[in-house]
DNA sequence: CTGTTAGCGCATTCAT
DNA sequence: ATGAATGCGCTAACAG
């Protein structure tokens, strides 16, 4: 074990007190003589002293440190979100605890506990628990949190959330403007109040355009044990499938996030239908890799990085005592026209 | 502000020492009789308490947390190690500080020193600066590393690496057997040890069948600002278009990473040549997107969750004092066989 | 300007 | 089995 050298070891050495060390190595304004700060600035150099962060923290009660709990950061959307929230952080002197639950709200609310106790007051977190009692007694302990994607309906619980409804109707819209009327949707199980809300959007957009909902075309996966993305695109797959065997084929296809519309085209293909001349596909988020398929994806963007810049922003500003201001921010989906989606065929 | 409540205070409400309140709310095996162990539980859960893990962390001085540091999270071969990492942490009840360098030796070194202030003792690190002082400095006092990916020359930093070359060599050994002898090598810049071993891999295979080089074939990009997947894949689209302006062509394209071989694929179907049949592509990696494109991307599978898995491992067997055991580890390459390769056309 | 003192919350040695 | 006392490394009154 190494013995580290602390402030009172300085203070020997150079015959001050260890007040004058801490003022002089913690860069207070506090008045010292600047020959003793060189002095004391030398000695620490010289015994190679490294300050203990948990003896200032505990002395200051601040651990400069958020915690963020998302499902996978596996999952590119996570990913990117983190790189915005950690990009935002570091730029505070912040540093990042990141947690994945593996959809797991046992994971999670051990995670919520451990993030308390290390006395980190600022939480980013993607949650997926029907259970918020966990996250509710924290709050009233002084715990900030901004709930990032999935809403969570609590008292003093602040949103960077995303208008999935609209962009449910934005990419339905958009198939429509290009002539499909025989519109399919594609997705995982509607288990989640964001899931729900793109499939309203698609709903609102057909009745809108005075078009019946056809039952044979919404398709959807009964249950998922993970969200991983080959599960996704597998389902994509499985439901692109059921639909082809159909006497009545749609034209079009709409999946609930990208990594299913991977899946869809892969079956099309498997099955040698051509997109997007004889099927559109749209899909949902514009994850990095949606412009790297072939052929590129249309889809509708969610800011994924700006997301985690803003949260990580509202986070910092709720820290430090800002006034209440907006509750939430609902940020706004964008069509992104690619080439997976054309006119339907003759 | 809140003010939280202690052992003190706990131990003011039942009326005994603080020493006996710390030894039952911290799980010690000290003895206790169970009257006084039940009696301090239930104040504590009634008061609400949060054991202030500062506090006892400052004490014992264990930090229970990791530093992971990765140039970007985004990255979906990192953001899986990372998965990795935090799956064998939570069982050791450790957990993990996220940091991305984006590149940045700086940032790189700023992170490390802002780990050990922390008192954090294991560091898992994908290394990119060409200078390791900073990280030398705090091994010499006791910071613990293992190095993913990106080998590091210094002593006592254990390896979980790949070979890399073996993995460049199998690919080009695959595209050799299915009848290519025109073989494309199309890379990123060769800053990286682990980039120029892939390349040597691919040299060895084309030395072994007996097949000059053609200088041509192997389009390396001059410089890159940044590795994110998106120029990954544009350097891959445009390396390629040079490539397909020869007037001798390759039939085959060898990519120095999956992202990579998107872009070759890309850029092919862009120019209306068919992969496999006219063009096979291999690539490098084994992302999970590589089984999700269209076609399905043939590729060198590095196993980059298991690499986290056995990185986090290791750095607990010596945070443990493991007797100091392999000082690296080497992950095998293994040939994942998907759609994107066939036999060159006659 | 500098030093003395106290205490953040906890675990632990040493008495009892 | 319990308590008193000490100190982890640091900052922040307060005093001089």
């Amino acid at each position: 074990m190494h013995k580290s050298v602390t402030i009172h070891d300085i203070a020997k050495a150079v015959n001050v007190s260890s007040a004058t060390v801490s003022r002089v190595l913690s860069n207070s304004d506090y008045p010292v003589s600047s020959e003793l700060k060189m002095k004391i600035q030398q000695a620490a150099k010289d015994m190679a002293y490294v300050p203990n962060m948990l003896g200032k923290q505990l002395k200051t009660k601040q651990s400069r440190m958020i915690g963020v709990i998302v499902p996978t950061i596996t999952n590119p959307f996570y990913s990117s979100v983190m790189l915005g929230i950690e990009e935002v952080a570091r730029k505070n002197d912040f540093q990042v605890m990141l947690c994945n639950t593996l959809q797991d709200s046992k994971v999670e609310n051990e995670y919520v506990k451990t993030i308390f106790e290390k006395q980190i007051k600022g939480l980013i977190i993607s949650s997926i628990s029907p259970d918020q009692n966990t996250l509710s007694d924290y709050i009233k302990l002084g715990l900030k949190v901004i709930a990032i994607d999935q809403q969570i309906d609590l008292d003093h619980v602040r949103q960077v959330g995303f208008d999935y409804r609209k962009g449910g109707y934005l990419a339905t819209r958009h198939l429509l403007k290009k002539g499909h009327t025989k519109i399919a949707y594609v997705t995982a199980p509607l288990d989640r109040p964001s899931r729900k809300s793109v499939y309203e959007g698609y709903m609102d957009a057909l009745r809108e355009a005075g078009i019946e909902r056809n039952p044979e075309w919404v398709r959807v996966e009964g249950e998922m044990n993970d969200y991983s993305g080959i599960s996704e695109y597998e389902n994509g797959r499985r439901l692109t499938c059921e639909l082809l065997a159909l006497a009545d084929r749609p034209t079009a296809i709409f999946a609930c996030n990208d990594m299913t519309a991977f899946g869809v085209i892969n079956e099309l293909a498997n099955q040698s239908v051509r997109v997007p001349e004889e099927m559109s596909v749209i899909g949902f988020d514009d994850i990095e890799f949606s412009r790297m398929v072939t052929p590129a994806l249309t889809t509708v963007r969610q800011p994924d990085y700006e997301m985690g810049k803003l949260a990580c922003s509202m986070l910092f500003d709720i820290l430090d005592g800002e006034k209440e201001q907006e509750m939430g921010i609902m940020l706004q989906p964008k069509l992104i026209e690619r080439q997976s989606v054309a006119a339907p065929p003759d």
